[in-house]
DNA sequence: CAGTGGTCTAGACCACATA
DNA sequence: ATGTGGTCTAGACCACTGA
């Protein structure tokens, strides 16, 4: 085991070293021991810090350059990215989405009961027949203009009384530690149908872009199922594209 | 110069190694020199029949496999992929995305010149306004029906010739090592123009997805400026959404 | 068992950035 | 002129696959 500074890397370890060396960085740019911006140690001062041959730090690199946190700049440097803005790709309610954007939001109920689930809903939800579930069905409102339309289902037991569920239900999820962590989104261009076109303050036949998410926790159990019909002409979503994580390889090139 | 049945790498030539070899296999995979879910040569055998060094014709393979060609199966070989699993809301082109939904894609060219670019162009790419771009637009088809109408601006200084871009964009930049990490991605709900109707073969006022794309080297230097329009009744675009990081400060719910 | 990919080393030379 | 990343080599050992 070999600890410098607040590199460490055991060779004795069935991690390869330059995952090992990899994560080391990736821990010293995160703590803020190497501050956006800055150059990281030179590779060759790498390998003989840590040992490992120069080779196999700038696979450790490579891997790193990938996740866009590090930059090469030949004959100079190897950088700390500047962070990215982070889009709304995020796993964000609308609430918070509305807040980011800098708008107020608000909503207005359409329903909010609890039931037993349909069976499509069963399905999506990972829940048996006998389970209940909650449905919400809101208005969603920015700045007091209708922006959507919204209709979730969660399984009854992962949220507290429907009484207590406030403007954000993602909020009333977390007062029971259930946030879901990671989520599905299908997204659709679409027109909007005569209710909609109501309920939106739209003309029938304007654009309509209908998001789909299902949700889930940590544990991989589904937290919620929705699905929302946002105003084309006043909504748009934008989320961060990334390269497929490699199966074993290297190389960062250029 | 050396050239083996297909293989061919010249070690004067300016282009390094590992993306000539890169090159000489995409050819031998495309030719249906080694077919769909066949073994290439073993990377030992690579390496003697080229003179190339074992390390370095790991490096080309590993450039294929981040383009989806190759997969490796340790103690077995490499195998020429079939189709690339990817859960989309990956940094892929339309040519990859229609493999991996099944479909054959397949594109009617509407543009493809060089010239200096438009203001807005030169602060989406980040280029001077002496630096020439290449402009593609095209209609792309899945299963020979028109699904996008596509156009695509791109710094010259990152492509091979013009001639030389085939049908995927990405694996035009891929030959000059110039594929993207990552990328932005902004999605509207629209209706089609009479021009896209007329392209598209819908109704004008017919439901648009409208993508545009901005993606980027690990440098952070901006590759392609892409805006799309997708028939909203034939595409539905899905991606993945997470919890954003934690910064220090940890907390973990419950 | 022989062959494969996965990892790792200790050198080397080059073109380029910085100064 | 020095230091940096970019490329390349000729070995080596390992864990695994597959006959």
């Amino acid at each position: 085991m070999l600890t410098t500074g607040r590199i460490s890397v055991d060779a004795r370890s069935p991690t390869p070293l330059y995952l090992q060396l990899a994560e080391s960085l990736r821990g010293m740019i995160s703590d803020g021991a190497v501050r956006v911006g800055e150059a990281l140690p030179s590779e060759r001062e790498l390998s003989a810090l840590t040992g490992i041959s120069r080779v196999t730090v700038r696979k450790a690199i490579d891997t790193l350059l990938r996740e866009g946190l590090l930059s090469r700049r030949p004959g100079s440097g190897t950088y700390v990215s500047t962070r990215i803005e982070q889009p709304a790709s995020l796993l964000a309610g609308f609430t918070a989405d509305m807040r980011t954007r800098g708008s107020r939001p608000g909503s207005v109920w359409i329903e909010k009961v609890v039931g037993p689930p349909t069976p499509e809903e069963a399905m999506m939800l990972a829940v048996g027949p006998g389970a209940p579930v909650v449905r919400l069905a809101r208005v969603r409102t920015a700045d007091d203009e209708p922006l959507a339309i919204e209709r979730a289902v969660v399984p009854a037991a992962l949220l507290p009384g429907v009484e207590e569920i406030g403007e954000s239900l993602y909020e009333a999820l977390g007062r029971r530690g259930n946030r879901p962590v990671r989520g599905l989104q299908r997204l659709q261009s679409s027109l909007a149908t005569s209710a909609e076109a109501q309920l939106l303050n739209v003309p029938v036949g304007a654009a309509i872009l209908r998001i789909e998410r299902r949700s889930f926790l940590a544990s991989g159990a589904p937290v919620e199922f929705t699905r929302s019909a946002y105003r084309g002409d006043r909504y748009d979503f934008v989320t961060e594209v990334r390269e497929p994580p490699m199966r074993g390889g290297e190389e960062g090139g250029r």
